[in-house]
DNA sequence: AATCTTTATCGTAAATTTGCGATAAACGAT
DNA sequence: ATCGTTTATCGCAAATTTACGATAAAGATT
């Protein structure tokens, strides 16, 4: 099948992937344990999560393909911690979004 | 395959379902066009997009489905328009969010 | 050196997603 | 009543996602 993405502007490609990368209950939760605890190494989220080690190990790598994770191995450990930059610029582009919706007069709600 | 998403806090079910549901470049143009424009038939839509008719209506019951859009339909035609209190909801989930990852020392950043 | 711990990756299976054309349903126009 | 317009849905194919166990690799421990 031929995915279409790439036909779509740019900036919505970088926004639907990072959006999709957190649109599954267990990335949320990984991104919400990254955001609160001190420690991040891989074996604690394995620990938190109902999942087997490989499927969550497979999460964190979507995370870190959406460049939304970093990844530090340190010895036979994996430490993750949340690339702040980039979720600055989702919050951006969602704020964005936000003002626009937020726009809408409803006079012109339609339905 | 047995999904295990229901083990899942549901909190964090629906908040990753809307995530998901705007997790496409198509949906996200779907979403500022339906946030931009006073009109919002279904036809509209598809003659801005790069997809087939079927498509684009199967992307807007994705967005439907996850009661981000409403549809209303007036004749042979079917007008939508976003769900304001979803996407309230939704902004609600993400600034906790974004509290939460701003909240994050550097001191304790591990990686 | 041998063993244990930790994590990434491979292989596999099932489910879901993405996309299209064809078709049906529903309404308006002639 | 027939025809055109609009849109949802069905059927299909290909790609991707989700999940797991098994295994490999890399470093720590004994």
């Amino acid at each position: 099948m031929i995915t279409k993405v790439e036909e779509f502007q740019k900036t919505d490609q970088l926004f639907a992937a990072r959006l999709k990368a957190l649109g599954h209950p267990a990335r949320i939760a990984i991104v919400k344990h990254l955001a609160n605890m001190q420690s991040c190494v891989c074996g604690e989220i394995v620990d938190v999560l109902p999942l087997a080690q490989s499927t969550v190990s497979q999460h964190l790598k979507a995370l870190k393909d959406a460049g939304l994770v970093k990844g530090t191995i340190s010895g036979p450990k994996t430490s993750y911690c949340l690339n702040k930059e980039a979720f600055q610029e989702l919050f951006i582009d969602f704020s964005e979004l936000q003002n626009q919706i937020d726009k809408i007069n409803l006079d012109e709600d339609c339905c």
